[in-house]
RNA sequence: GGCCCCAUGGUCAAGCGGUUAAGACACCACCCUUUCACGGUGGUAUCAUGGGUUCGAAUCCCGUUGGGGUCACCA
């Protein structure tokens, strides 16, 4: 057979050959063991909580090998894409603090770096020159069988195929064409794919290292996979084989759903005579399925399989990279306990101590993570963070603290301040509801409810608040407001003195910690809240007052509805 | 179904032939305390299963079970 003349039958259109494009790419000149890593979406939607992750241990190798970090959009297919989707990664990559080194930056911006196009639509020539050389040299050849892209025929045929046989990877039988054949139909004006000749035995094994699995024997690839689809474009496989050997990448992480095919990404390599990147392949994040059973993030189904979920909820970037990092590698908490101050770029992470079993996304581990982090914001951060945060996510929230910078702001100082702040805010969205007390005047406000939830009857309480009102002085300092309380407690027979509370109880209705409960709740709706001082300082005199009467009043009904 | 990957508490996990099987989240108790927190101390709870190998197995080997992935002209 003439591969040569099957070639230019194939692809008589003008393309430049192998080599011309293999020196217009010249090797990267880097440091010895810098590393030329990639994120490289398809735009097929929103990106995926899974792409942050992948990029951000690209990006980490890259960064800690003094190498490079790039970005590729794969939209080689058609039918999948979505407008705007690769701009939406890109933002979204920066946002989250990843953004590449080099490669494609969106839609309104210039790509940057000399190893471009970075757009696989637009560099349709080099893959078909890479195509047609596979075929000049009988190592690929048409393939005329019309068969249905669309997922569910695929599926479907997939069954009818298994019914028969296990071996559903047989030689395609347009393999064995003659020459005469693939000119018939080519005059007929039949479409055609390009196939890889496979020379490979699924029978034998071969070695093959892993940066993260370690060892493997793998079988060889037997399968004609597709390396040029009828429409000229080509699927992920021959696309990751040029473009990653011209970009010069020289460690490939991407996750494990890729384990299964790597074979025949390497049986390309090896058809053009190309040295094959490393390869890490990572676990998966999964979840526990509402049926108990374990499964991987589906963007179908999971709110949080969309990076932009964890946006609108208000985690800041760190907690959620942190989080992550956690995953990555889980002796990051370590790192952070000793280094509270330091960039989490700066922990020493390795490859090789990415787990292998895929982890489950764990929201209370995050929000954990999340009230760390926060917790090492100043009051002023955390201000402009929510306000930035509520301005696009919460247009009312917004309109109200965008008015009460400094109300916001001491309210957010109340013990924060010095080593161990509180914690108790692990994202934005939660902020309002968590102090929603602070965030209204009883003025025009309906029916607020409390719940006291105390040993103390509606008679007590009532005679507590009334109480506590008569010495209530915004004015006092804070001894002189805890003192006040503790003063109040003989005449209701609560113990001002907790060590002779818990010597005898029984002798007593309650103690001073119940009574301050008792006014907090009055104040705020709320049994856990800062420090109370501060918040009624903050609240103000009238405030508390109209608060401390409302709270009399509402019980003063119910026990009238008894 | 074939092939591949994985298996330590509810979750994330250290562990690499000899450990009282770390640590974190969650949960509980206690301590601190002038309220809420923060913090501290302690506790409940794990090596999927059956066989080997070995003086000795969470660790190595085989089977079983369970989970995941993959078998597209999708990435």
């Amino acid at each position: 057979m003439d591969y040569i003349k099957l070639a230019n039958m194939l692809f008589p259109e003008e393309l430049p050959t192998v080599e011309e494009i293999l020196t217009c790419y010249p090797k990267r000149i880097l440091p010895q063991k810098a590393q030329v890593t990639r994120v490289a979406p398809s735009p097929t939607g929103y990106l995926h909580i899974g792409t942050v992750y992948q990029a951000f241990i690209n990006k980490l190798i890259a960064y800690h090998s003094g190498g490079v970090f790039f970005m590729r959009l794969e939209d080689t297919d058609c039918k999948r894409e979505v407008q705007n989707a690769g701009d939406i990664a890109y933002n979204m990559l920066c946002y989250f603090g990843l953004k590449p080194d080099e490669g494609y930056r969106g839609n309104s911006e210039k790509q940057v770096g000399e190893y471009g196009d970075y757009i696989q639509s637009k560099r349709q020539n080099i893959y078909m020159a890479f195509a047609k050389h596979l075929v000049s040299i009988g190592k690929a050849y048409p393939c005329f069988c019309q068969v249905s892209g669309n997922k569910e025929d695929v599926l479907k045929r997939r069954e009818e195929e298994l019914a028969e046989s296990d071996d559903i990877d047989g030689k395609d039988v347009c393999r064995y064409l003659t020459l005469e054949q693939v000119e018939s139909n080519l005059s007929k004006g039949m479409p055609f794919a390009i196939r890889l000749k496979s020379e490979g035995n699924g029978e034998k094994k071969f070695k093959f290292k892993d940066e993260i699995k370690g060892e493997r024997e793998i079988r060889e690839n037997s399968k004609d996979i597709v390396i040029l689809k009828s429409n000229k474009i080509p699927p992920y496989s021959l696309a990751h084989v040029v473009d990653d050997t011209l970009m010069g990448t020289t460690l490939v992480v991407r996750g494990e759903e890729w384990f299964p095919s790597l074979a025949s990404h390497l049986e390309l390599f090896h058809a053009f005579g190309l040295k094959p990147p490393k390869y890490a392949h990572t676990p998966v994040i999964s979840k526990i399925d509402e049926n108990g059973g374990k499964r991987k993030v589906s963007k179908r189904k999971d709110a949080e399989a969309d990076a932009r979920y964890f946006v609108e909820k208000g985690y800041p970037v760190g907690s959620v990279m942190e989080y992550l990092l956690n995953l990555i590698n889980s002796d990051f908490e370590d790192f952070r306990r000793a280094n509270p101050d330091k960039s989490y770029y700066e922990f020493p992470f390795k490859v090789s101590k990415i787990g292998s079993n895929n982890p489950m996304f764990d929201f209370q581990k995050l929000d954990d993570c999340s009230k760390q982090v926060i917790g090492r914001f100043s009051a002023q951060d955390i201000y402009n963070s929510l306000l930035a945060w509520a301005e696009k996510y919460d247009r009312s929230f917004y309109e109200k603290i965008a008015k009460m910078k400094d109300f916001c702001i001491k309210l957010f100082s109340i013990d924060r301040e010095g080593k161990n702040p509180r914690k108790d805010i692990s994202k934005w969205s939660e902020v309002e509801n968590l102090y929603s007390y602070m965030f209204y005047t009883l003025d025009g406000k309906e029916l607020i409810d409390y719940d006291f939830d105390c040993k103390n009857s509606p008679e007590e309480v009532i005679s507590a608040l009334k109480e506590y009102k008569k010495v209530f002085d915004i004015n006092d300092d804070k001894q002189m407001w805890f003192d006040k309380i503790k003063s109040i407690c003989p005449l209701l027979n609560f113990a001002d003195n907790m060590k002779e509370y818990r010597q005898s109880p029984e002798k007593y209705r309650g103690n001073v910690a119940d009574l301050s409960g008792l006014i907090r709740v009055a104040i705020t709706t709320r049994r856990n809240t800062p420090d109370l001082y501060y918040i009624m300082q903050l609240l103000g005199k009238n405030e508390v007052e109209k608060r401390l009467d409302y709270a009399i009043n509402l019980l003063l009904k119910k026990i009238q509805k008894i």
